[in-house]
DNA sequence: ACCTGAACACCGTTCAAGT
DNA sequence: ACCTGAACACCGTTCAAGT
């Protein structure tokens, strides 16, 4: 988070002149530890020791550890990047804002698996709601499709983002090309009269680049919005 | 799983005519614990207690947890109903396709969550995948955006799932409306100033038909697809 | 109000034995 | 080959104390 008071970051002494537990300090902290080495290694007593504290001095500021991985969910997503100006296409604008999403989420690599506890509209997260919600509505959005809409692109884009740093994850880039090999060798080795188009398409399962197929989704997306909404085509009733 | 071994379901005595552990009862006895119970109930020596067999045991049969798990995927996934006859509009059967997975997800909400470990291309998975694969061949779909197509079809449907179930597991049917109530209200009592769309969408926010909300955004990406390739639309290059 | 320390009821997995 | 039992190094959280 921006927000990061960077007062005696560099912890030192266990009980020397260390800053008093807050709430915001504990979620930095968690959200370093989950970026450094992954939610799992996330727990209480680790958080705990790394803010050179006693195991239940966290609960004091945070009620469980469910609602801390809330904060942490919210804080990321409270650091996007949102457009000022009212100005421009919207269908560009929501490509930005879908561009923004992942660029937060992915500087909190740890913290991308709790996409799949909530929707992110958390306090801080409300913000970028609001401004996609301006977005869709000066494109000509009826009240029901904005939001329609917007959950569609942030089930995408928490989708694709959920797969892609579990992907990273659990594989170094040093071994990456050498498991892509891998994988399409297998792709390769199925049975043609029953996989005929796995085989044919081995290929390009084995190497998908990751920003472009994050794109191609996002624009199919935002062309089929598009379409919903073009004058030549007949609106839906109701 | 359709192909679950029916003997001796009712587990009776601990150690008396108990058929031999094996893989496949493994996985079954897994999936029945975390539809059960959540996905983190599942615990392997709670599922030695169910197959009535030392903590230990299982591991005879499969490496790790982690193993285990991405059986579990891979089993639910292959349990869908695939479209046997390669006719009809490709846009329909692709569609069909998407509600086949979510069904399927559906009736082992357990096993949702692992949809963020590994896309699903596992050794059983992969009947779905071909047949996906066919009929976005038969659309016209070039080989490159045949898949990209599949992975953008797999990642909404994965996202969307993945949040439904956290949504509806946490929260049972009853409190439910409730829950619905409440979030509307504390969307509505926001400052009107600085969240004009949040209180004037609130209706729509606190009430999400599941259904046809997954159903409004696989239109979307399934028009996105079909604008991709029209021939009144210039295909793009490469 | 904020933090501590011991304790409870758990984990996944290793390892050496058993049959 | 398949399973067991004890052990190791952990968990989140409760609770009674401390300051």
């Amino acid at each position: 988070m921006e927000t990061e008071t960077p007062v005696a970051a560099a912890g030192g002494a266990p009980s020397e002149g260390r800053p008093p537990l807050s709430r915001e300090r504990i979620v930095t902290a968690a959200l370093a530890l989950a970026d450094r080495e992954g939610l799992d290694a996330l727990t209480m007593r680790r958080l705990a020791a790394d803010l050179g504290v006693a195991p239940m001095a966290p609960y004091t500021h945070v009620r469980s550890k469910e609602e801390l991985l809330s904060a942490m969910f919210d804080a990321v997503i409270g650091s996007m990047d949102l457009p000022e100006g009212d100005g421009g296409d919207w269908s560009e604008e929501l490509r930005s804002l879908g561009r923004s999403f992942r660029r937060a989420m992915l500087a909190h690599p740890g913290a991308v698996p709790l996409c799949v506890n909530e929707p992110p509209m958390g306090p801080r997260a409300l913000r970028a709601a609001e401004v996609t919600f301006s977005v869709l509505r000066r494109a000509g959005f009826a009240d029901r499709d904005i939001v329609r809409a917007f959950f569609t692109v942030v089930t995408y884009a928490m989708g694709f983002l959920v797969v892609e740093v579990a992907q990273t994850r659990n594989c170094p880039p040093e071994e990456r090309e050498e498991m892509e090999r891998q994988r399409k060798l297998q792709f390769e080795s199925l049975p043609l009269d029953e996989f005929p188009n796995v085989v044919a398409l081995a290929p390009w399962l084995g190497h998908l680049p990751v920003e472009e197929q994050f794109e191609y989704g996002l624009d199919r997306l935002i062309a089929g919005l598009e379409a919903d909404l073009s004058p030549g085509r007949v609106r839906r009733a109701r």
